[in-house]
DNA sequence: AATCCAATACTACATATTGGGGTAAATTAC
DNA sequence: GTAATTTACCCCAATATGTAGTATTGGATT
């Protein structure tokens, strides 16, 4: 009697034959991973997704046709209970989060070591968010706020509440003060952000943080 | 002569007394850890903060006085480069991303199991950001939009624009299409969210996480 | 006590933006 | 080949925005 309950159908997407094939080969001889099926390109792999029908799916970003990050999106959509794991070199900011929005549940940066692998897929199935170290702590620092802000406690409270899109007069309405206060704040923090408008401004707030 | 590159200064900031004293102690038990000071109250810590100049900094967020994650922000504003690891009983998502907000580096969940908590304090040093399981996977799928949107690739990019506090024209502009193209999709969307005003799509946009 | 900063509020003015009503062609996807 | 998407245009009125000033108050710092 099999025990179908502990293993886990895991697919590969990997556009490098030897290390998909090393991967496959790996983890096929464990007992509590099987792999269904491993293929070069996302296109073939969606195909046969249903009938693959995976617990998990190791995926490279860069690939030949489709470009990972669409591949996630798209698989998610199809079975969107399947756990996606990145396996790649890029440690590209932009990449991680691209990858993450799109629905990745975790991602490791390519290495000697295979037992970090291992380790991911059995983290995921335990529910969790295999990340590798570098990864983790960029995600986490995505949330951090500059410390060194040149706003004020007030004028970040009507910055937040601008880059939410709303109008003066809204936000006069929740923060109970006068319509032409809130022009006071913003007209200053333009003149600390050096910008003009309200799109240049939510823009610097962003990209430095101060929101 | 003794090897201060590798030991770590550690504070704990830790309302239980039994937990303090028993992380200090399991602590002290090794070389490459050095417990500073311990406190129950995240005034104290800061009183201290400068003389005890910690690498890392232990703390629950359930506090006598001063809120722990108001805690982590001024801690952090004073001593940039500590590293914080919160260690609570807390799963709650809106608590976990305030602290990560505020500067936390990690968060842990309190467990039975003492291994973890060493693991995490190496993983800060190494530039890592130690997290549980669960912590890991709710931070990750903050980052997952809505794969049900009733929007189209279109209108999603036009209420990214637009929650980015960009006006019609300079959507128009970015986006190549004429100005009443950009209203058109704008009336689409408005329709589809069911909702009369910027602040009003950008809002439900954000709590549908279909942005 | 003097000074600075933050937060508040006002006037005035020109221009730009927004939201609502319709309609409809061209393109893409299934 | 039909449906959905993307594109574009008309009209209109109300509202919002950005700029340029001035000024009072309260709290913190020195």
């Amino acid at each position: 009697m099999e025990d179908t309950v502990t293993t886990s159908r895991i697919v590969i997407v990997e556009d490098n034959e030897v290390v998909k094939d090393g991967f496959a080969l790996l983890l096929n001889g464990i007992d509590k991973y099987e792999v269904v099926n491993s293929y070069i390109k996302c296109e073939d792999a969606l195909k046969n997704l249903k009938s693959d029908s995976p617990d998990i799916i190791l995926m490279d970003l860069e690939l030949p046709g489709m470009h990972g990050v669409e591949g996630i999106q798209r698989i998610k959509k199809e079975l969107p209970e399947v756990n996606i794991i990145v396996i790649t070199v890029h440690e590209d900011s932009d990449l991680v989060f691209q990858a993450l929005c799109a629905g990745a549940s975790g991602y490791i940066t390519k290495t000697a070591n295979y037992s970090s692998l291992l380790e991911a897929i059995d983290e995921v199935n335990a529910g969790g968010a295999p990340m590798s170290k570098n990864i983790a702590r960029m995600v986490v620092e995505s949330f951090q706020k500059n410390q060194d802000s040149p706003l004020t406690k007030r004028e970040t409270e009507v910055l937040e509440l601008l880059s939410k899109g709303k109008s003066y007069s809204i936000i006069s309405e929740e923060l109970f003060i006068h319509k032409e206060t809130v022009k006071s704040h913003i007209k200053n923090i333009y003149f600390k952000l050096q910008v003009h408008s309200k799109a240049e401004a939510i823009e610097k707030a962003l990209k430095d943080k101060l929101i």
